[in-house]
RNA sequence: GGGCCGGUAGCUCAAUUAGGUUGAGCGCCACUCUGAUAAGGUGGAGGUUCUCGGUUCAAAUCCGAGCCGGCCCA
């Protein structure tokens, strides 16, 4: 790019960045950059890999946003960051999207259309979803390694899962165990427990009496899963609970009913009875032993009915003032409570229900029917057999499968597990080797699920997925005698078969009919897959290809730093944790960054299944990318929901247009004058710069400083408000505008070149600073800044440091004083209808304090020439001026103590109060009315504040809410001041008639000017001289209306005929 | 049902760490200014600080109960 080349008159965001990623693609920007940083210091970053189903939404968009704005600030600071992109491709949610597609409906589908074709069709299906996403990211400018992504489909990654696999099963953390899971019946698989997702069903409500085998009457158990019930090996109650005995009546019998004290009303209402008595009391351990007959024991002959089925035993699950009736129906076959308390009491396991969710032969009479099916003809038959109580129905939320959201169920099935419970101390006091953002999601959140994580089921009964290295002996079902692979050397070298290592593809097609014979036993592969979960909590070595290639595990694991969304406590942070300790016993990352999830401007969540989103394309296409950017950065990255706005959307884009019209104001200047950066730089120029110079490079620091800190912090938001800030109050607004006169300056002068050398070095600072940012509007003015003088994009620049040399906070608190005054000043003339064109005689300053006065002191020429002010006058501290009234404002925190309930009364009476001297007596006097005997207004209770007089305009200034001084314009008019301001007038119009003409700023012209009122006509000739120079008039004189351009104005009443005509090109140039 | 986070102007958020007359930006309205500006300036409207109760002279802030939203767990 050429330096201080033109650039678009308005900021386009999509023809920039269109040209930015032409420039990328042309200089290689990134790979320089990365080159760039080939030797700093290593910084490991792992990317959580999004899931290969479906496109990038918001909450992604947010997440590689927040990425790339961190590996941009770290490379900036010097690092050499591992920016290797991942993506996670196995899984139940890609094989039912690929079932759909086919039209199947069970795994019988599968099995027909052969596993081998199925797995092709999954790869197939999660490679075209990464395409999607691989082009999303890129589009949203994130640099990252896109030519080499890591993906958990190739045989390098899930090396690297059985790697930590094996490393587990080495420590003794690998068991095949007999459990209750939740099992989806249509996938035919387990899930885990965090693959559940609940949701809101109508269900059956049933209460069932068991009758009591030695005894009068029946124990009452509430359910609603009727479809247990044939399971049922014992009844649970609280040993420490309250029970009843109620003899109750219905239709005229007579009943013997036990349950919790607490529930008695409430279950006997249930049952319709129309009236009852408590005829016992006693508490839970004296039903302990109880043994009652099973409801459904001739519908299902094979019920348990072992040493100590059918009885009544304690188990802390029970609430007797919870739902039910505090006796709980307990099957082991099923819950997962009943299942660890069945295993303590010593029991069989009875589960008369296949992976499919369908009855077999042990359910009798239920045989062959699904289970939730069944619930209607158990309770037909409970009924039958008089153990009904009540039937009804119950809206309560349920588990579904997360994939296809059919109802779970809990049943006993074989799984392989990771046993962290056996080493859960070790995940704790590894969790203290991570340090998060925010500290809260660790030690709360995070804590709380780690301690109370059960066992890891990693096995899945399907397709697609990384299998389990674990081959048993044919024929033999438990883990006493196993193989466990851990890479494909190993696999190579111990299989019967011939395996190329560097060939094989790991999937289940492949290595399922792999055998492998030892010491005369041959060994088959257990057909599960790994939970996908076990995927991706390999990526801190997945991403390094360890342990195919171990050049850099050494150096670089554990990880640097990872950014989520805190969904993942239960997912990717703790997945990485458990494998991390399990395998390495160490924690694979070190900090965290843990994110919200992007929600829809009225706060509800997105959903891409009820079409309730906002499309990160439909964000570009009307913002750009910049802007979407600079837009999810402004959030808190720590831990809150972001809620999306258009309006935040357009703010974003207004504060980029006004950085673009900073930027691009000096340019022409800096052309025509042949501004060359690097031959005059600031210390150059340091002895010629003025106050304002200084301070905007102060400011500059200051900003810089800001930003560091609040990066560190991870509060990227706060970082780039002050930027922000900066560019828009500081630069814009203040200095901008203070600098402009000295840039119109046709001469050399060495205040112009210093005004030059200033901005020049606050632009390219600020582009910097903006990068990680907005990195395409950066990358274009900072190529139009520096042209060939520097790095290729900006990307490559070094973070800004602090320069001490133009530190200076008393500048900047002087001009903060200032700029408050200024305001007030403002706002004072506005009040006595002085526009600011024209000059008044004096502003009045009185100040607060001293640091006040000293600022006004030390400053006064400004202030005058940014109030347009004849001269500023400071009354300091300890003057007052006498024409001035006072009012009190009171402290509450004084007058809460002294006043108690009537303080607000006596800050009202102190408000109100108008005195002519700041006066304590005086002001007592005024408030006399709410103050009782022996009251006093204390110095400390109250600040006088001045009451403006009524012919001159004040107003109060202060600083961070407190006031300091007041501002007051006299607004009196004098001949002189007359002349420059109607001079000021004509000057304006003309301009705005020269802008109408599209006149270059250098084009000369003729003045016609004719003023109708003659006082005001020799007030402004008096400033002929002003004016001609002010807008380039060589001439003064009649206009042929047909070469020139004519307007007849009014100022003010008065009537004015301007008419300006361009000189010709020959004359206008010098 | 439990845990965590949040609820303050139309919108996005500050002020909660140590209780003391609720603030900013954006948006809106009016006026104004304009030789970088789809800009800028000044003013205005806009608040039961989610609700109820408690502690206190005084509560957005502390305590209790509840409501709403989000995430997690069951």
């Amino acid at each position: 790019m050429s330096r201080f080349g033109e650039v678009d008159d308005q900021y386009d965001p999509h023809a920039l960045e269109q040209r930015v990623f032409d420039y990328w693609d042309d200089v290689d920007a990134y790979e320089q950059t990365v080159e760039h940083r080939s030797d700093g210091e290593s910084f490991f970053f792992v990317d959580g890999p999004p899931y290969t189903s479906g496109s990038a939404h918001m909450g992604t968009t947010w997440n590689k946003t927040l990425k790339d704005v961190y590996l941009r600030f770290f490379r900036m600071q010097g690092y050499d960051v591992t920016d290797r992109p991942g993506y996670d491709m196995h899984g139940l949610p890609i094989e039912t999207r690929v079932e759909e597609q086919l039209g199947f409906e069970n795994k019988k589908d599968i099995e027909e259309y052969g596993e081998e074709n199925f797995i092709e069709a999954c790869k197939e299906y999660a490679e075209e979803q990464l395409e999607g996403l691989q082009e999303d990211f890129q589009d949203f400018g994130v640099w990252m390694d896109w030519s080499d992504p890591y993906k958990t489909v190739r045989p390098e990654y899930m090396e690297a899962a059985w790697w930590g696999f094996s490393k587990a099963a080495e420590r003794g953390l690998v068991e095949k165990g007999h459990r209750s899971i939740s099992q989806c019946p249509r996938c035919e698989t387990a899930i885990a427990n965090n693959e559940v997702e609940y949701e809101d069903v109508e269900d059956p409500s049933v209460y069932v009496k068991f009758d009591l085998a030695d005894r009068e009457g029946s124990i009452v158990i509430w359910t609603t899963t009727p479809w247990t019930i044939p399971a049922n090996t014992f009844v649970a109650v609280d040993e420490e609970g309250d029970y009843v005995g109620v003899r109750a009546e219905k239709d005229g019998e007579e009943e013997l009913l036990y349950v919790a004290e607490a529930k008695h009303e409430e279950v006997l209402k249930e049952g319709r009875y129309e009236d009852y008595e408590i005829v016992e009391e006693l508490t839970g351990e004296e039903l302990i032993g109880w043994s009652y007959d099973h409801p459904l024991a001739e519908e299902v002959p094979d019920h348990p009915d072992h040493e100590g089925a059918g009885e009544v035993y304690a188990a802390d699950y029970v609430d007797t003032g919870g739902d039910g009736t505090g006796l709980v129906h307990s099957a082991p076959g099923h819950g997962e409570e009943d299942f660890e308390r069945g295993r303590e009491l010593g029991f069989p396991i009875f589960c008369p229900v296949g992976s499919d969710g369908v009855y077999t032969d042990e359910a009798g009479k239920y045989e062959g029917q699904f289970v939730k099916e069944a619930d209607d003809e158990i309770i037909a038959d409970l009924e039958d057999n008089g153990a009904l109580l009540a039937s009804g129905t119950v809206h309560h939320s349920y588990g579904h499968c997360w994939r296809c959201d059919t109802g779970i169920i809990q049943i006993v099935t074989d799984q392989w597990f990771i046993t962290i419970t056996d080493v859960k101390d070790e995940l704790l006091e590894n969790i203290e080797d991570s340090e998060w953002h925010p500290d809260w999601a660790r030690d709360n959140r995070f804590r709380d699920f780690v301690e109370e994580a059960p066992d890891w089921n990693v096995s899945r009964q399907r397709y697609w997925g990384i299998p389990l290295p674990v081959w048993t002996p044919e024929g033999r079902d438990d883990d006493e005698d196993r193989i466990v692979i851990g890479d494909r050397e190993e696999l190579a070298e111990r299989v019967d078969q011939d395996v190329d290592p560097d060939e094989v593809d790991l999937h289940k097609d492949t290595v399922d009919d792999l055998t492998i014979t030892e010491d005369g036993t041959t060994y088959t592969r257990v057909p599960d897959v790994f939970d996908v979960w076990l995927d991706s909590s390999v990526a801190s070595w997945g991403t390094l290809d360890f342990p195919e290639d171990d050049s850099k595990f050494e150096e670089l694991w554990p990880a640097d730093f990872i950014l989520e969304a805190h969904d993942q406590t239960r997912g990717w942070f703790w997945s990485q944790l458990g494998m991390g300790t399990a395998a390495l016993g160490e924690i694979p990352y070190e900090e965290v960054l843990m994110h919200g999830h992007a929600l829809m401007p009225d706060g509800r969540a997105m959903s891409k299944s009820k079409d309730i989103l906002i499309d990160p394309h439909e964000a570009i296409d009307r913002h750009g990318r910049d802007v979407m950017r600079l837009f999810l950065l402004s959030n808190n990255p720590q831990g809150d929901d972001m809620r999306f706005s258009w309006d935040g959307m357009q703010t974003m884009e207004d504060h980029l247009r006004t950085l673009w019209n900073v930027f691009r104001f000096p340019l022409p200047y800096m052309r025509l004058d042949d501004f060359d950066p690097q031959e005059t730089t600031l210390e150059d120029v340091d002895g010629d710069l003025e106050l304002i110079d200084e301070w905007v490079l102060a400011r500059l620091q200051s900003t810089k400083a800001e930003m560091t800190e609040h990066f560190e912090d991870r509060r990227q938001d706060k970082a780039v408000d002050a930027l922000i800030e900066f560019v828009v109050e500081d630069v814009s607004r203040f200095y901008v505008q203070a600098v402009r006169e000295r840039m119109w300056e046709e001469e050399d002068s060495a205040s112009k070149e210093a005004a030059y050398a200033t901005i020049y070095r606050v632009l390219r600072e600020t582009v910097a600073l903006l990068a990680p940012y907005a990195p395409f509007i950066t990358d274009e003015i900072y190529g139009t800044l520096t042209g060939d003088a520097e790095h290729d994009t900006v990307h490559m620049c070094d973070w800004p440091e602090i320069e001490e040399y133009w530190v200076d906070e008393q500048l900047e608190e002087d001009v903060a004083f200032l700029r408050a005054i200024e305001e007030a000043g403002a706002n004072a003339r506005q009040q006595a209808g002085r526009k600011l064109r024209w000059p008044v005689p004096r502003v009045v300053v009185a100040a607060d304090d001293d640091r006040v006065a000293e600022a006004v002191e030390r400053h006064t020429d400004l202030l005058a020439e940014r109030l347009n002010a004849r001269e500023i006058e400071l009354v300091s501290a300890e003057d007052r001026w006498e024409e001035l009234q006072y009012s009190a404002e009171a402290d509450m925190s004084e007058l809460g103590p002294a006043f108690g309930d009537r303080a607000g009364q006596v800050m009202n009476a102190l408000n109100e109060a108008r005195i002519d001297e700041p006066d304590l007596d005086l002001l007592e006097e005024a408030v006399s009315d709410v103050l009782e005997e022996g009251e006093s207004i204390e110095e400390s209770m109250v600040s006088f504040v001045t009451e403006t007089p009524a012919d001159i305009a004040g107003t109060a200034f202060g600083l961070n809410g407190d006031d300091r001084g007041v501002a007051y314009v006299d607004a009196s008019l004098t001949e002189d001041i007359e002349s420059e301001g109607y001079a000021r007038e004509v000057i304006r119009r003309v301009q705005e008639m020269r802008k109408d003409l599209e006149l270059d700023v250098e084009e000369r012209i003729a003045l016609d000017l004719e003023i109708d009122d003659d006082r005001v006509a020799d007030l402004v000739a008096e400033r002929e001289d002003l004016i001609r120079e002010e807008v380039r008039a060589d001439e003064l004189r009649a206009v042929e209306d047909d070469d020139g351009h004519r307007k007849e104005w009014d100022v003010d009443g008065v009537t004015m005929e301007i008419a300006v005509e361009p000189l010709a090109a020959a004359e206008a140039s010098d």
